[in-house]
RNA sequence: GCCGAUAUAGCUCAGCUGGUAGAGCAACUGAUUCGUAAUCAGUAGGUCGGCGGUUCGAAUCCGCCUAUCGGCUCCA
């Protein structure tokens, strides 16, 4: 008879096996109302649930993380349930919870419209208010595939087939006259899931995320615990939306893009001023840690790419051109070059290991669904490099590019950042002993840091594992920025080798890294991250210096002009312009310092300076704004 | 590349069911010389993304194309 153990260490015994709604109910009244499932020994489960044997439990009420997550789930369900009542011979296919929200993906051939989804909420207000109380069943696997097949269900009886494995019971959740198959668990009835949820889009999904199979509807929705967490939410996404780079980057002039150039950046100057902040702060960064940067060719003949393994591979996703009868492409990427650079000369293993670095730009023809903003371009410069080492040498050039990066994005303020391992895939190149001391040498690098990360088993490159380094957008979308690849085909292909000490010829192996990735991608993600207001250091206009009235002009073009010499980044607003207006203008542009120069301000040569957040610093000497701002430009805040 | 949506002045947007385009801001001109987030008045500005079709007539309806947005796939 089960005795059942609370989170609280108390233990209750029952003479019968007992559900979790009935453990809630001893405990009290107030519990029972609230109860919506219950984990068991760790094992989340409906309240219906009946307990046999002794067991740890626990009951989970809606303030409950895990509630939140049966919420969606059922959000899904009954989103189903809508669509099938509003539009018949529509098949549903799988339709889990996800952050902050869930999804339902249909196949149908009508596509669903903004006003379908005004009428499918609509209806699960209704389904809500039915209160229908969510009941599982066991069913046979054979009768369930038979019932589903006889509704028309075909993908259902895909995912019977094909996702539940042999053995496992297939679970039956009912509402009503609805019911889908589904793991659950969930909540006791659909009157739980309250009026919280919203519906957000309509999006293709292809079937089992296979771009060769159906393209079917995925709907989109968002649900919470009540009303006003939703509105939180809401709240939130629009905050999140004012901080998109794409917008600010209109915003603050900072880059352009037309249709004649699809997937390409039209830097202005602003834009092109942080892009060669960047670019400069790297280069010290890499000349400290021992690189040499190089330049070469971005376009190559195609006998290159052929003999790189590019042109079988990635040949649609380069550019090519032709000139007297010769076929080139535009690089994609520059290893092979700096392979190229590699084989000048004879190397010895004294030479190793060997970092050469390029702000190389490449050309990717990215397909046109992908691209997005700054994040996902057909052209851009990574602070790309290509360490040739021996596999001795790897674990220490792996350990030192950690170290560099994580430097590097503290530099930036970005401390979230997510790291993935991805180990060999099926299809690859080099032996076996080859990739277990590559991807030994990798995970012991990201033990020796005492890094966490997310292993991806399979998803190294066919050349190689690697580790890649994100950061997530405003709206939490996650892009790749860094990342460390270990190559072992590569300079065998291209006949890279080295003379080992005993007088061997070898090949070595190359580490393909990057830290900020695509300078691009990188402005992308730094404007989202500051929402504009960068730090003073990367600020493409530091500091504007404005008049009040005509008389202080020649005070203001003074002290312009002094902080340019000082190498800041100053501008003059002499325009016959209110202050005010004009201090809201400069503000909006996120500039970081205002002087404002008045009759008091020339008469005692000094600046009143006011910051971009509103605060009045109060009235400085020339010189200690420079020493202020300098402070401030070497502390990179 | 696939599914869906969108494309109107420099920017942000309005324009109901077809009857040859409108606002705010910006720009320009003039006045104003002003103390910390918008001074006032006037002027000018658009082949309504491109091409084709329906129609007496298309920003509006239809088709194709291009780009963008949201997803999916992809991202070496």
């Amino acid at each position: 008879m089960p005795q059942i153990t609370l989170p609280d260490g108390s233990i209750r015994s029952f003479d019968h096996p007992v559900s979790v709604a009935q453990v809630a109910a001893g405990i009290g009244q107030g519990l029972a109302r609230a109860a919506l499932a219950g984990r068991v020994d760790g094992r989340l489960v409906d309240s219906s649930h009946v307990i046999t044997t002794d067991a740890q439990v626990a009951i989970i009420t809606a303030r409950d993380e895990e509630a939140l997550e049966l919420l969606r789930h059922d959000a899904a369900h009954v989103m189903a349930q809508a669509v099938q009542e509003l539009y018949p011979g529509t098949q549903v296919t799988i339709g889990p919870a996800i952050e902050n929200g869930f999804y339902y993906d249909f196949a149908r051939d009508e596509p669903f419209t903004p006003e379908d989804l005004t009428a499918i909420e609509q209806r699960m207000h209704e389904i809500v208010a039915r209160d229908l109380p969510l009941v599982r069943e066991v069913w046979d696997r054979e009768d369930a595939k038979a019932v589903f097949a006889g509704l028309g269900e075909t993908y259902k009886v895909q995912i019977i087939e094909d996702i539940i494995p042999e053995g496992e019971e297939v679970s039956i959740y009912r509402q009503g006259d609805w019911f889908d198959v589904c793991r659950g668990p969930h909540l006791p009835s659909t009157g739980k899931l309250g009026n919280g949820f919203k519906l957000m889009k309509v999006a293709g999904a292809y079937w089992r995320g296979d771009s060769r199979n159906a393209m079917l509807q995925r709907i989109y929705g968002t649900a919470w615990r009540d009303r006003k967490e939703l509105k939180a939410y809401l709240d939130r996404l629009a905050e999140a939306e004012k901080r998109d780079h794409r917008k600010l980057g209109k915003a603050l002039d900072l880059f352009h893009t037309q249709d004649e150039a699809p997937g390409m950046v039209f830097w202005h100057d602003k834009g092109w001023t942080i892009y060669l902040i960047l670019q400069d702060y790297i280069r010290q960064r890499l000349r400290q840690h021992g690189y040499l940067e190089v330049h070469t060719p971005q376009i190559i003949d195609r006998t290159l790419w052929e003999r790189s393994g590019h042109w079988e591979k990635f040949r649609d996703d380069m550019f090519v051109t032709e000139a007297e009868e010769r076929v080139f492409a535009i690089k994609p990427m520059n290893c092979p070059a700096h392979i190229q650079i590699y084989n000048h000369g004879l190397k010895s293993y004294r030479d190793l290991p060997l970092r050469l670095a390029e702000f190389g730009s490449c050309h990717r023809n990215e397909p046109s669904g992908t691209l997005h903003g700054l994040m996902r371009v057909r052209n851009f410069v990574q602070d790309d490099a290509h360490i040739f080492c021996t596999e001795d040498q790897i674990l220490s050039e792996v350990s030192a590019f950690i170290d560099l990066l994580f430097g590097i994005y503290r530099d930036f303020g970005f401390d979230e950042v997510l790291v993935k391992f991805s180990t060999r895939p099926v299809k690859r190149v080099g032996s076996d002993a080859s990739w277990d001391k590559a991807e030994q040498a990798l995970e012991d690098a990201l033990r020796q840091k005492a890094l966490a990360y997310e292993l991806q088993p399979g998803e190294g490159a066919f050349y190689g594992p690697k580790i890649e380094f994100s950061l997530r957008d405003c709206l939490e979308r996650v892009w790749q920025l860094g990342t460390i690849q270990l190559d072992f085909s590569m300079p065998e292909r291209l006949g890279a080798h080295y003379i080992a000490e005993d007088n061997s010829r070898q090949v070595p192996v190359m580490l393909h890294r990057a830290v900020l990735g695509s300078l691009e991608r990188f402005i992308g993600i730094l404007v989202e991250h500051y929402a504009g207001a960068l730090p003073l250091w990367l600020a493409p206009v530091q500091v504007v210096v404005l008049n009040i009235t005509d008389r202080q002009a020649p005070w203001a073009r003074q002290v312009a002009s002094t902080l340019t010499d000082k190498g800041f980044r100053a501008e003059l607003d002499l325009r016959n312009e209110k202050i005010g207006f004009k201090i809201r203008e400069h503000t909006l542009q996120r500039v970081p310092y205002l002087l404002v120069i008045g009759d008091r301000e020339v008469e005692t040569r000094t600046l009143a300076v006011r910051t971009r957040q509103g605060q009045d610093l109060g009235t400085l000497s020339l010189d200690e704004v420079i020493d202020r701002l300098g402070a401030e430009v070497a502390q990179k805040v």
